[in-house]
DNA sequence: TAGATAATTAGATATTTTTCTAAATATTGC
DNA sequence: GCAATATTTAGAAAAATATCTAATTATCTA
């Protein structure tokens, strides 16, 4: 019951509104990392050491299907905590405003 | 009801294990700079710098006392949150270890 | 008022994080 | 196999963060 979490990884993971803003988009389903990343205005590179935060933090999940990588919330991990933040606090980054 | 934090602010403090550590301890009830600072192996300047990311994210409050600054919880930000994450993670910090 | 104690602020340094460009890896479809 | 597409990895530069020492501010007490 969320008690294998990675405490550091997951509260540093969070700590980034670029990587809030790639959690909440996935709350709408998994989505590939250039769907993901059509959001932002930053390099494929650089989204994708968000992403690798993101997974060393156990929050999201990947499954590669064909040339692409789909990235979804670790619903074990993730699911009930990601939904107590995001929906407690006001979105404010630049994407995935609600 | 909690919508109007500064997103950004708290999850930035809660990033760093001295600050959640320092939080932890404030949930036995309000404590001096000093008696905080007695659980860290780092100066009380650095202390110090810890407590105004705490103030600024609206995590805790304090009220001078004499020669010394209480600090406590805000409870109206905080409290509900902090018991969310502290308890839905397993403590793992040097200090205020459960 | 002077000295002691508690805590913060200033300024500097070391570390970590974010981001970029360029190169590498994986996969598809011809 | 080769070119095109999707994504990651490597390496470097820029920005943010944590920490320290030294100096400052506030308060107490003799």
């Amino acid at each position: 019951m969320a008690s294998h979490m990675k405490q550091q990884e997951v509260f540093k993971a969070m700590a980034d509104p670029t990587r809030r803003a790639i959690l909440k988009r996935l709350q709408g389903g998994p989505l590939t990392a250039g769907e993901i990343g059509e959001a932002f205005d930053i390099t494929p590179a650089s989204l994708s050491h968000h992403f690798a935060v993101l997974k060393h933090a156990d929050l999201v999940r990947t499954e590669r299907r064909g040339q692409y990588i789909v990235y979804s919330l670790n619903s074990t991990v993730f699911e009930d905590l990601a939904r107590v933040l995001m929906d407690l606090f006001p979105t404010k980054g630049k994407a995935g405003g609600k």
